[in-house]
DNA sequence: ATCTATTTATAATC
DNA sequence: TGATTATAAATAGAT
């Protein structure tokens, strides 16, 4: 930023790093109280150093903790749908910028979804796809989906039960970079893909991500910010 | 910041309003992104536009959740956390700074448990208590602990199921500007208090006002709870 | 959504 | 740690 520009990875001097953890939280946290401030909104913030035992909480431990009780207490799956997410800045995402683009370039491809089908067909749950092939899952078509309903039903009849159609959710592991889709109760597969395209929650998800990449998913009105704006 | 220098105080004009609040949105959390990965942190942002009914996390919900869920469900991973607060940029903590401290210097006061005890048997609910109320919470020992099981127990006996320990969440009613206590699985009084005074989150946040404050709630040293940690 | 003139943030240095 | 300053980033207003 100043006198030099900064690789983004972790800075690996100790005693430097912590030198701009401390500016640099200096002004994240100015940055946010001045949005919370110009904007009205409410803001929580929590910075933790797992080495370090400590966090910084903004605001206040109390009203931090009042933001998040908002959050948390509304029940499960309506929090879900009122999350929209910004994937543009994912952690550990920084990576190849380029590499991000050539994979969404792809999304149209037919072969891509095709391969995808492929896959799902063999049995590979929605859960595994990483977030370029759930992309390429989106911009499946209503002609494509009967495709794969009906492979979906070749291989039922040959061997029931074998595709695992409903995953469990696996807690144990941090999928960072993996979308979780998960299902309560059995789906078929292609139901799953139904529910998953019209979820609003998903939606959201991809939508964040056309609006980050500029490669539109679904509709292109109104999707990352404030739906009722 | 650019073109003309902006004062701190909220956008009247809404549509300015909110372009301001997408691009800083934007702008925060890519300072977000790039503090975790150069420092090596974890960061969890909540962005809540009290009208609308959305909140932008950041990371992902998911991962957002995840670190929630850390911090909430496993107590004996996050043990040793303190909690330093950023006075820099507080929101509006001036005024009531005086009736905190006014509040805090009582937390010793036995009578004050023990009216606490009393509005708890009579079916008030931990989330309904303030953080003060909490604090003083925090001070019950083992023996009150007991005492208010026992008067749990003989209201459960009078009338089972009138004390609300589980409310159910109303949706129906504008939840943004409410904080709603809900809780997925009914507790007991007794067990849902203990919970709390074992729960690290909690405890950070009472030893963080602790430090903030310079009121010690507990012990100075290390946390106000029950060992373990 | 893009484009600059400016304001801010901050890396390096002391 | 706390300043200083040259430079990188963010962004307000206009398009």
């Amino acid at each position: 930023m100043a006198r030099m520009k900064m690789k983004r990875v972790k800075i690996a001097n100790e005693t430097k790093r912590k030198s701009v953890l401390r500016k640099r939280t200096d002004g994240l946290l100015k940055k946010t109280s001045d949005l919370a401030t110009l904007c009205d909104v409410e803001i929580g913030v929590v910075i933790h150093t797992p080495k370090e035992s400590n966090a910084t909480l903004w605001p206040s431990p109390h009203d931090f903790e009042a933001k998040l009780k908002k959050l948390l207490d509304f029940p499960e799956i309506e929090r879900e749908k009122k999350l929209v997410i910004h994937e543009k800045y994912m952690e550990k995402n920084v990576e190849d910028e380029t590499e991000n683009l050539r994979k969404f370039e792809r999304k149209n491809d037919s072969r891509e979804y095709k391969h995808l089908i492929n896959e799902l067909s063999e049995g590979k749950i929605i859960n595994e796809l990483d977030l370029n092939q759930l992309n390429v899952l989106c911009s499946i078509g209503p002609e494509e989906l009967e495709e794969l309903v009906r492979r979906e039903e070749e291989l039922n009849e040959q061997e029931v039960h074998h595709v695992p159609l409903a995953p469990t959710v696996e807690n144990s592991v941090e999928p960072d970079q993996t979308i979780v889709a998960a299902s309560s109760s059995p789906r078929t597969l292609a139901r799953q893909m139904d529910n998953l395209r019209t979820d609003p929650w998903f939606s959201e998800i991809m939508s964040g991500v056309q609006f980050d990449t500029g490669f539109p998913v679904g509709s292109t009105k109104n999707n990352v910010f404030p739906p009722n704006s």
